[in-house]
Formats: structure tokens, C-alpha cells, sequence
RNA sequence: GUCCCCUUCGUCUAGAGGCCUAGGACUCCAGGUUUUCAUCCUGGCAACAGGGGUUCGACUCCCCUAGGGGACGCCA
């Protein structure tokens, strides 16, 4: 039985490159007859949020990816949220410790940051360098009875080379002097992910592993762990990064990564997953359009390339147009199109906004009609007229933007704080401070409530019309943007 | 800095030693249909990173170089 799984870290927004794991691992699951499951990845503490979590659900619900098996649906396998499973990492950590494969380490972080830094002026690999392996058990017993503070590293032998295989590009070597004492639990008693992943997927029965190529690093300590616990190893698939437009492993400050965008720009999901499925893979008649169950059909994981494909919105663009017209007849169109724009909860968001503003319905459509746009048409020269100066201008709509982008709470009153102490502390009036914010918000001077009408909008689209808005004022140089970066941190530091 | 991965038109890709005069798609350009626009149709521009091998023959196999990317966290 193929098993296969998509174990996404609830940190943020839901991003496309796990919408494109979960693609190809369902997709080569169900091929097979087999399960697709989802896990959630939650052992870290400090930045994992259960809001996070049911968005990436919902993302991926969206798209149509069912799983078999996970967090909200249950399975023979649970629990599936790592922070429900500390006691099976605790005693699986145990048990290294007792047959001698881990050791307590009580480096402190200074000591470690020292150490790297050297190794990596040395033209050394930076690697813990053993010396807590070498204490004795009566130390150990001392330094814990003593409270100091440890963590549980994994050994790894002093030399040879660990050769693992990948399915796509077959045996890869590795030195074992390259890979390093990884942390397998933290101080915090959580395990890290390493440690998890491995010892979830073997209680899964997780068959093979898709995930991206990033992890091709760390895979020997993955194979290290199996080793040392006695499991077969599952087989690995590592798939390329997607990528910027200018070749960087796609990044939220370059590209709309949230899945949340697309959805809120009106995209279909059939056209989401169908353009996921065209990077790297293609049908073999050469068709471009096509859906999840033709893709399952006709899968085959070893004809995936493996150039790093960079994510094209264009072209996606085209394919939902496509979708659209040839799939949906004017019914169904219809249907769509109101699920989206004039659902019952998003019109009830939008009409305490606009009722004392209206006289007749038919004022709603040019107050109310940027919140239904994507990214509205809007010139430098609306700008121009504000008494907001220019240069002025652009730093607001930046900073703004790197504080949206931080912001993990979307509520009115919070984004209003939040943007009025940053105001403050820039020391501009806050009539000068909205009003370009007005413009790339609404695309146009007078509108409803801007909070209001950012919650309507979502985190998103948001930060997309802010960052639009910078385009349509000719764009921050990289020159000019560093320059800012300091200047906005020297307030961070001042807040 | 160390290690790992990758490399066909600007972009997504087809290509499993002769089928390649390297095919398709997006974008762009030109033309046609359309009262406009869009759709649709026709045509065009445009690539095997470079250098060595192996072979009768290399986009396809091997090596080197270059370029790109990634990893080097008590993040995942």
C-alpha cells in the first residue's frame, strides 16, 4: 500500500510550494490505490498558530486535495498534529540515548554561534563539533540534577559517506563529515523536526517521501535515524523549488505565494492545481489543460524534471481563462461567481461599510466595486495630486507594506493601531499617511473605512494592491530599499 | 567559505543515441474574423550553457568548466 503524505508547518500564510507537494504526493498515492495523509507540523511552539493551521485546511480543501487521514478528518494512525505526540518523540528520544546513538548537549547558543563562525572563516563546513559527546555519564548526571538547561543531539559517525537514494536523480553521496550532530529535541522538551518527521512517517507508514528538494541536506541524517531505530526507508522523491521570476526559490516578497490570493483574485482552483501540475510535469499527449483526475490517471513520478520551474502568472492566468470558458457553462458560471463575489458573508461584511453612503443600489457599484477588483487600475499622477510628498508617499506605502506583511492579526482595530503608531513614529500627519494608502487600497481618494476595507480585501490581496501601488510610482530600487530597511528597523527599534 | 542539486526558446515544457531542418504552449509581433474589446483562427520571432571525450552517429551517455539554485538554526 503506497502511502504518502504532505506535513505542512502551520507558520503562515498558505503557500503555494505546499499546495504543490501535496499535489504530486496525492496525486502518486492515488495512481497506486493508495492514501494521502496531512499532517500538521507544530513543534514550534513560539510561531506555530492554530489560525495558520486551518487556513492551510482550508487552502488546501479549496483546492481539492482530500486527504485520507489527518488533523480534522482522524485515522488509525492519530494523532495527527505533532504537539499531540510528545510522549512517542520523548520515548523515542529515550531510546536513542539508551542505546548510545544520541547525547546530551549543554552548548549554550553563544558557544555554538562562536563556533560556526569560526569553522566558516576556517573554510570549514559548520557543524557541531562533539564536545558534549565526550562527557562522562556522572558529568551528565550532574550538569542535569544541577538544572542546567540541555538538548538531545543525534551522533553521527566520524567519517565515511552516506549514500542516499532518490528516486528522480538516483544515489547521492555524503560525507558524514558534512552533516551535523542535529538537534533531535530542544531545551523545551519538544522534539525538532528532524526527529519527528522521521519517527511520525515510520509510524504513518509512509511509503515515500515527496518533499522538496531543500531537504536533500538533511536527508542523511533522516536515513541515520532510520538506521539507528531498525525502520526500512522509505523511498525519497525530492522535488525541484518553484521559483521567482528572477530564479529565487519563490518568496512572498517577490510573487503572491498565498494560496489565499489566487482564491481571492477570482482564480478557480481546477486551474490553481491543473497550473501546479504543469510545472515540472506535463500529460503525455502534450495537453496543458488538465484535471486532478487525469492527472492521477496518467501520472508517472520518474517523467518529472527537475529544473527548478519558475512560477509564471501569465501564463496561469491563460489557463484559467481557459477553464473558464471551456468548463463552465453560463449556469455554472454563475454559480461560481456569486459563491465568490456576492456570498451571503462577504456582502454582510461589505454593507455596514456603505449603507450610509448610499442612497439608491445603484451607488454600490462605484463605492463599493474595488473591493470585488483585483488589483485596480490606478496612475502616479493621483499620487501627485495628494498634499502627501512624494518621497513621502513611497516610504509610507513601504513601511506600511512591511508591516502588513508581519501582521498576523487581521482585525480593523488592530490593523488601525498598528499603522497609526507607525505613522507616530515616522512623525507624519496621519491625513498624509492614509491617503496614499487610500489610493493603493481603493484606487481611488474617497472611499469607505480603509481598515474596514482591508479586512474585506484579506492579509493578500492587501499587501498586493500596497505593492502595486509602489510599482505604479515606478518601484523601490534595491539601492533605495536597503536604505529604507535600515531606516525602518531604527523605528522598529524605537516602537 | 564548505557541501549538495540543477541546466532545451524570455517563461512552462516535449525529447529515454539516429524519427530533430529540435515539437507544443504562454508572452510578444503581424494578419484575419468581430460595430469596439475580448474570444477564436492564421502566420512569425525565439533554445539544446561552453569545452572535451565515448560512438558510424549525441539534445540525449561520461568528464571538466561556467552559470543558477539550495543547505549549513534548540525553523520547518
Amino acid at each position: 500500500m503506497v502511502r504518502t503524505r504532505v506535513a505542512p508547518s502551520p507558520t503562515g500564510d498558505p503557500h503555494v510550494g505546499t499546495a504543490y507537494m501535496a499535489l504530486f504526493s496525492y496525486c502518486f498515492a492515488k495512481q497506486h490505490g493508495g492514501e494521502f495523509l496531512l499532517r500538521i507540523e507544530d513543534t514550534d511552539l513560539a510561531r506555530s498558530t492554530k489560525a495558520s493551521e486551518q487556513t492551510i485546511l482550508d487552502s488546501l480543501k479549496w483546492l481539492g486535495l482530500q486527504w485520507d487521514e489527518g488533523p480534522d478528518v482522524g485515522g488509525p494512525k492519530g494523532a495527527y498534529r505533532q504537539s499531540e505526540r510528545l510522549p512517542i518523540y520523548k520515548a523515542h528520544t529515550q531510546s536513542l540515548l539508551d542505546n548510545g546513538h544520541a547525547f546530551h548537549c549543554f552548548c549554550t547558543s553563544e558557544r555554538l554561534d562562536e563556533m560556526r563562525k569560526a569553522q566558516m572563516a576556517g573554510g570549514q563546513t559548520a557543524r557541531y563539533d562533539g564536545f558534549c559527546s565526550q562527557l562522562t555519564a556522572e558529568d551528565v548526571a550532574a550538569q542535569i540534577s544541577a538544572g542546567t538547561p540541555f538538548v538531545v543531539r543525534m551522533k553521527v559517525p566520524a567519517s565515511g559517506v552516506c549514500t542516499i537514494q532518490d528516486r528522480l536523480r538516483g544515489p547521492i553521496e555524503i560525507d558524514y563529515a558534512q552533516i551535523d550532530m542535529q538537534v533531535l529535541q530542544k531545551t523545551d522538551g519538544f522534539p525538532t523536526y528532524h526527529l519527528a518527521v522521521v519517527v511520525d512517517d515510520h509510524l504513518m507508514e509512509i511509503t515515500h517521501i515527496i518533499r522538496g528538494e531543500e531537504w536533500i541536506n538533511s536527508a542523511p541524517k533522516h536515513q541515520l535515524l532510520y538506521e539507528y531505530f531498525g525502520w526500512p526507508m522509505p523511498e525519497l522523491i525530492h522535488m525541484p523549488l518553484l521559483r521567482n521570476p528572477d530564479k529565487s526559490k519563490l518568496s512572498k516578497r517577490k510573487n503572491p505565494t498565498s494560496i489565499r490570493f489566487y482564491k481571492d483574485m477570482g482564480y478557480m482552483p481546477e486551474a490553481v492545481l491543473n497550473y501546479l501540475g504543469m510545472l515540472g510535469w506535463s500529460l503525455p499527449s502534450g495537453e496543458e489543460k488538465f484535471s486532478l483526475e487525469e492527472m492521477v490517471a496518467h501520472f508517472d513520478i520518474d517523467r518529472i524534471s527537475m529544473g527548478a520551474p519558475v512560477f509564471d502568472v501569465e501564463k496561469l492566468k491563460w489557463l484559467n481563462g481557459r477553464w473558464l470558458r471551456e468548463t463552465l457553462d453560463d449556469e455554472a458560471l454563475a454559480d461560481r461567481l456569486s459563491d465568490w463575489a456576492f456570498n451571503r458573508d462577504k456582502l454582510m461584511q461589505i454593507i455596514p461599510l456603505i449603507k450610509e453612503r448610499v442612497e439608491v443600489f445603484s451607488d454600490v457599484a462605484p463605492l463599493a466595486g474595488f473591493l470585488l477588483e483585483g488589483l485596480p487600475l490606478i496612475e502616479a499622477e493621483q499620487f501627485a495630486k495628494l498634499k502627501t510628498e512624494p518621497g513621502v508617499a513611497i516610504k509610507v506605502l513601504q513601511f506600511s507594506l512591511w508591516h502588513l506583511e508581519q501582521a498576523s492579526d487581521w482585525r480593523s482595530e488592530v490593523l488601525q493601531a498598528g499603522l497609526k503608531q507607525l505613522a507616530e513614529t515616522m512623525d507624519v500627519k496621519i491625513r498624509d499617511f492614509l491617503a496614499p494608502l487610500f489610493i493603493a487600497i481603493s484606487g481611488r481618494s474617497v472611499a469607505p473605512p480603509l481598515f474596514d476595507s482591508m479586512v474585506v480585501l484579506g492579509p493578500d490581496l492587501t499587501r498586493a494592491r500596497v505593492r502595486h501601488a509602489l510599482n505604479t510610482l515606478g518601484g523601490v530600487s534595491k539601492k533605495q530599499a536597503k536604505k529604507l530597511e535600515a531606516e525602518y528597523r531604527q523605528l522598529g527599534s524605537a516602537l
